[in-house]
DNA sequence: CGTCTTTGACCCGCGC
DNA sequence: GCGCGGGTCAAAGACG
């Protein structure tokens, strides 16, 4: 709520590069939910071709993302970083999509949804950070805790003493305090399927249809009990073939040992899940998972995709770090190898910045 | 039988 | 205050 608390959010771990393989050309973008409402944007899907989605760093602002703030706390130095871009933008444009930053209000009207809708506008309009946040970042946003409570609130229709419970339950109500927002992540993907499997299971408790879109986005919850980390994802109106996942809160819990030959279990993708554990359980796996190339015998093997809750079969999926990171071999058919090293360098650039 | 998805209804915040 | 739209709930159904 206050800047300070919001602050002391900062702090808390929510580092999405901890532990990253700062050598991958993974790019991702801070969100900064907490002070400018903008998920962050983590392109994980390299532009191999001339698709429409094919932005850039250009005009893109980091100030305005603030991610920085993740990496340092609330000393913004994103100089470097922003000088990261400057460098680099022109080069990575071909291969990275654009960074849709989220002018969210920490509501609803413009979201990830307005993301979606608005792959272009975002970049086109980069330069006017402030302009366009609300700092309200936290408001009207779904705590986890508060929000259930006064969903669960809601009455069963078919409860009897409902009409009891649901009046002592509104008056119990607590008090409308401002929902926080977990910090929310946003990645773009390149994928025929909507539900990218990133090693959490991940249950489906909603579907609304997005506004101005044909593509419905769907909420997903993890499965875990007591992580209320969410997601939803989304197709871009723009660009159908871009998956918008969002993800909002950190996983109080790694990847799910049990899942049935999910990615953690694999190599190389062990390897991508030591990674991700090194990062924390609060890393979006999905961001990963789509670096490295599925476990061989997976490619058709829906359980390995689906982990159960996951229930997705990436298998068509086409993201580019994945493609750029698989084996030479294995990229024959894919496009030409992104040159990521600029990316290598932007990444180290900043992350650079994070070490204290 | 357990788990997950679907789906309509509801809640909430915001803008007008 | 009202309407809109995003987000969530939870019953019902599907699936393995």
């Amino acid at each position: 709520m206050s800047s300070n608390e919001r602050k002391d959010h900062l702090h808390h771990n929510y580092d999405p590069f901890q532990g990253f393989n700062r050598s991958s050309n993974t790019f991702p973008f801070f969100d900064d939910n907490n002070n400018n409402n903008n998920p962050s944007i983590y392109s994980n899907q390299l532009q191999s071709d001339a698709s429409p989605v094919t932005q850039n760093f250009q005009g893109f602002d980091p100030s305005f993302m603030s991610f920085t703030d993740y990496l340092h706390g609330s000393a913004v130095d994103y100089n470097s970083f922003s000088k990261a871009f400057d460098m680099s933008c022109s080069s990575i444009s071909d291969h990275v999509l654009s960074p849709q930053i989220d002018v969210d209000s920490g509501n609803s009207s413009k979201k990830i949804g307005a993301t979606a809708d608005n792959n272009n506008d975002v970049t086109e309009n980069p330069s006017t950070p402030n302009s366009s946040v609300s700092s309200s970042s936290n408001e009207g946003a779904a705590d986890e805790g508060s929000t259930k409570s006064s969903k669960k609130d809601k009455l069963p229709k078919a409860s009897e003493d409902g009409g009891e419970d649901d009046k002592s339950k509104k008056v119990n109500k607590p008090k409308k305090e401002k929902r926080k927002r977990e910090p929310r992540v946003a990645f773009l993907t390149k994928s025929e399927i909507d539900h990218l499997e990133d090693g959490y299971r991940w249950r489906k408790y909603g579907q609304k249809a997005v506004k101005n879109s044909p593509y419905p986005r769907s909420y997903y919850r993890c499965t875990s009990q007591k992580c209320g980390v969410k997601k939803r994802v989304e197709r871009s109106f723009q660009d159908p073939s871009v998956v918008i996942t969002t993800y909002e809160g950190q996983h109080n819990h790694h990847l799910p040992a049990t899942l049935r030959g999910n990615a953690a279990m694999f190599s190389p993708s062990s390897l991508l899940a030591s990674s991700a554990a090194a990062m924390g359980p609060g890393f979006p796996h999905d961001f990963l998972s789509q670096l490295l190339p599925p476990p061989s015998t997976a490619s058709n093997n829906p359980a390995a995709a689906g982990g159960g809750g996951g229930a997705s079969n990436n298998t068509t999926n086409s993201n580019l770090f994945y493609q750029s990171l698989a084996p030479p071999n294995q990229q024959q058919q894919q496009l030409q190898v992104p040159d990521y090293g600029l990316l290598q360098d932007l990444v180290s650039s900043f992350t650079h910045r994070q070490a204290p």
